[in-house]
Parts: structure tokens; sequence; C-alpha cells
DNA sequence: TGCAAATCCGATTGAATTACTAGGAATTGC
DNA sequence: GCAATTCCTAGTAATTCAATCGGATTTGCA
């Protein structure tokens, strides 16, 4: 039941671009800095995130990557499902595999890992960018992150 | 966030004997045959079961294994803790690492994976073998699996 | 007493995944 | 034209997964 640093990392980085929204693209060298990743990693998920249309990139030398929609309009399951797929415990409740499970129709754990799924989602579909930015504004309230660079 | 067929497995064995409980010891065998698992790899799953306290064996000619508590006390949390690890998306909230990030204190994302964490938990902690045995009852009221052996 | 059925235990293995690392091409602001 | 950037592809060491196998030990039963 482990997250894969795809998704934590992915997370992270939207973050940043969260929190800089509005002040033109920002470079995968700094987000790679901000939060402690490997900007090579780095910059294979971006590229994910990228062709699912989460983030515009601006190629060149002040270039960098820019949310593609406001932080309001993208949650946390957003970039989890595009960065580790859907968010099924198990194949037999993922919907993109419909007859995946010949045991399916008599299986007792079905409807378990259904609803195991169900309230992973509640909680990743339902958190936002914007709500994290507005968190880690209260959450800094005099100390650390308020750097102006 | 997929559960390995350890904790898949694992659950739908010990369903097995939940259903048997009661009426002596099941073979492994009976159970792979049962639940379509390859006997080798369920004997390795049910040795893990064993030394935690969750299964007693039986050996010899007419062995097997049987429930260490009523169905009614052994959860589905239970099963998948002993053959997945703990429930923690990322390691940051595992609470068995305490000090696993340097990043903890400034960390956005922390306390979206203890929601996370908790959902899960919430489902499989509050679902019992008993409560799978009385939900099977229920679906198979009239066919398939009301096999005398 | 011996056979068969079972649990036990450890080793091996092919495939996939993870988390990077690296190299180099193309683009663009200054 | 140079430096900073995005873009694309390939490689790679380590780990995990999901079995598979061989053989030792225990025990019920005829």
């Amino acid at each position: 039941m482990k997250l894969s640093t795809k998704g934590q990392y992915g997370v992270r980085a939207m973050y940043e671009l969260a929190h800089s929204y509005g002040q033109g693209p920002v470079s995968l060298k700094t987000v790679a800095d901000r939060q402690d990743i490997s900007v090579y990693y780095l910059e294979q998920l971006i590229a994910v995130l990228r062709k699912a249309g989460l983030v515009n990139s601006i190629r060149g030398a002040t270039g960098g990557y820019v949310l593609a929609r406001e932080p309001a309009a993208i949650t946390v399951g957003d970039i989890i499902r595009v960065l580790e797929g859907p968010v099924a415990p198990v194949d037999c409740v993922n919907d993109d595999l419909p007859d995946c499970c010949a045991r399916a129709a008599q299986c007792i754990t079905k409807q378990i890992w259904a609803q195991v799924r169900d309230a992973i989602e509640q909680v990743i579909d339902s958190i936002t960018l914007a709500d994290m930015c507005r968190e880690a504004a209260k959450a800094n309230f005099g100390e650390g992150r308020s750097d102006p660079e």
C-alpha cells in the first residue's frame, strides 16, 4: 500500500508551481532545489504531467513550467492518477480493467477493495493545490518558508 | 497504491479458514484449490501469518491450519499489516519510523498522507472475518458456494 | 511398521519496477 | 553566440514480486 516517490515528488513539485502561480514560469532546477529532488528524475515526472495536461512548459533561457489550470482546479488525486495510475488497491476494482478477474462474481474480497479505493479517493480528490497553499501559509506564520527567493 | 498479491491472497486464505472455523484444521491444499492460489506460494504467506500469531498449525497427516482467534476477532487490517507492513502510503507517516524524513517539519504533504492512511485504516480495521462470512452467506443465497466439499 | 499426507524450511529465479543517472538535441532570452 | 532551459532516449543497480522447487520432519492410520 505504498505510494512511490513519483506520486510524492509529483505532488510536492506541483505544490511548488502553485506557490509561484501567476509569477511566470518556474524552472525545474528551482523546483528540485526547493523540494530536495533530483533534477534528472523530476524531469521525467514533469514530462508525464505535461503530457497529461496538468502543466505547460516554456522553452528557452528563462523558461520553465506553469500550472495549466489555477491551483484550485487541480487536486492531489489528479496528480497521483497521472503519475501512479488508477487508485485501485487491486485490479478487480479498477474500472479501466473491466474483466480482469474470472473470480469477480463470487469474490468476497472485491467489495472490501472497492471500499478502500473509495476512501482513498474521497481524501485525495477533495484536496486542491490551493488548499495546500492555504495550509502552508497558515503553518509558516512567522518562520522559515517566507524567503523572497 | 497497489496491494500486492500477498495481502490479497492472505485475506482470501484467512476467509477460507474462517469459513470452516470450528470444523477442525484445513489443509493448505484445500485453501489453495478453493481460492485459486499456488500452494507453494501460499505456504510462504501462511508461515508469516503463523509467526504473527493469527493462525495455528497442526502437523501430520490430517493436519492443517486453524484461526488462532475467532473470526470476529480478526480484521482485514490485521492480515494486511502482517503481510504487507504498515498501511502508511509514505514512510513519513509511519509511526514505526519516527524520524525518517528531515523535511517532516516543513512538509506540506505529510498531513495529506496521514489522512489517506487514516481513511484506509478506518475501512480495513472495521471489517472482520466474521463480517466477510456473513456477507458471503447473504450473497450466495441459492447459488454456487454452498458445495458440501 | 510403513505409507501417505501434511507442515516446515531455505534456496533459486525470471520478470518487473523503482529511482535514478547520463548524454545529447532543440529552443530561446539576452 | 552563449547560457539556460526544456526535451528525448537509453542505461542501470537495487529491490521486490510471485512463484517454483527440493527436501526434511511430523503424524494419522491401516
